[in-house]
DNA sequence: CGGTTCCTTGACACAGGTCAATGATTGTGG
DNA sequence: CCACAATCATTGACCTGTGTCAAGGAACCG
């Protein structure tokens, strides 16, 4: 049975947490020690909201969770700030582990599997084992690292720039994981892109038809394709070589 | 002679780091083998630029430093992202610790003393003391944390939200470190702050007049005094009761 | 199949970007 | 200490991009 929660552990996106590749057999032991619970939730559901005590990590293993700051959550969704959107084989909940309150809330968007590891225990793992704090740091520093990333793609001058760096940072997140990189589907709506990116849904809309007409991606409702990854890319770097009409040499 | 550096320790912004309030003496004596090197550096040179190998954490006792991403450093600063500000008291260089390479660079920009602490030595000391390793893991999540203040902070929707906040931000930081919460001065250049909010100088001079106009803050130069810092932060926040008066900013 | 939610598209207005001119502040050398 | 230059900050006039409002269409679900 322990062998069995070892092979699940292969598999599934805590495993960059826990095996930082060559982590000897004795901690895939104690990560049986870490009680950590399996669930399931669905779209609208809670991982977690602010203000509930800061107990667990949380490591999707599918689906979608939107980030959203606790900016009056009472008045709907209107004012809802979206700090960002985990992927299955991503890590919820880094940003709080200083403090014994969450200040922001966890929203399942597309039905998930997911795990939950008590705080307490795995820091008790991390104490016991350098390689596995090691991960936890890189883990923490990679988190802040992609934030700073959320950062640029906001200051993006114009919302195309914004869109076309947001599909290319969703497409390099699915490719990370294995996923196939120029073809995906949006679990999030395109209120919840808008609110991330500080438009509205009007604009991401018109964006979506513009970068389709220029050639750039193909949009059927969620399913998107990137049909030039290149374009967007330079287009998201206010790269002068892409602005016109013109687009020399497709990349593939 | 390792008294005097305990001393100045507990007078440093590092002394949060490493001294998370009830450490016991034992972490002074091993904190005089991190080797810690004071610097003092003067407006325009780099801490790191990106690039350059990751060796140190950094801790600023005065001065300002901006961190600036990596986009096309080459062509002046048209184009420049700045990520963040750090004050007096605050750590650099959290971001990459799990890389090799800065992919940002920290550039001063006023005369500024720091510490610097080769990596190497404190991962090693966080490895023998828990209470540090707790420490570092504050330290990233609270930075992990303040950037998503960020982020909301880029998301208001109008520039003069966005500068309120701003100040708001600037001001906690300031009391934190002790400094005088309603009464500072701004390190950095207009154009700079335009780059942090991703606006422009002339918007955010603009904005400085209007919120003086309103009688929120007073501005001579640099020196910035904040008069009503309540409704600053409604501002930001969208609150409805902001200041009655709803005053258009467009001149003409 | 009908109701609900989400997406797309258009018309218009306004916030903020751009360009340009002037004023304030800082730094340097005589 | 002043004069000059260079940088920085402010203000105005105009224009573009995106928010807002509104209508219609597509997809989803019971």
């Amino acid at each position: 049975m322990s062998d069995g929660t070892c092979i699940d552990c292969m598999q599934c996106g805590l495993r960059d947490l826990c095996l930082p590749g060559q982590v000897a057999m004795e901690h895939h032991e104690r990560l049986n020690q870490l009680r950590i619970r399996r669930g399931r939730a669905m779209a609208g559901q809670w991982l977690y909201r602010p203000g509930d005590t800061v107990r667990s990590l949380f490591t999707l293993r599918s689906g979608c969770v939107k980030e959203v700051a606790m900016t009056h959550l009472d008045a709907g969704q209107d004012t809802e700030c979206i700090l960002g959107f985990s992927l299955a084989g991503e890590v919820l909940g880094l940003t709080r582990l200083d403090d014994t309150v969450h200040d922001s809330g966890a929203q399942v968007i597309a039905d998930s599997y997911y795990c939950e590891i008590p705080w307490n225990s795995f820091r008790q793992l991390c104490a016991e084992s350098r390689q596995v704090s090691d991960e936890l740091l890189r883990l923490l520093a990679r988190s802040a690292h992609a934030t700073q990333k959320t950062i640029a793609l906001l200051r993006s001058k114009d919302a195309l720039g914004q869109l076309a760096g947001f599909l290319c940072n969703l497409s390099e997140r699915f490719a990370q994981r294995g996923g196939h990189p120029r073809e995906f589907r949006l679990s999030m709506s395109r209120v919840e892109i808008a609110h991330y990116l500080g438009l509205t849904a009007e604009t991401v809309s018109r964006c979506f038809s513009e970068l389709a007409r220029r050639g750039l991606i193909e949009v059927h409702a969620k399913q998107m394709r990137l049909l030039k990854p290149q374009a967007l890319q330079s287009l998201f770097r206010h790269d002068p070589d892409c602005d016109g009409t013109r687009m020399s040499m497709a990349a593939g």
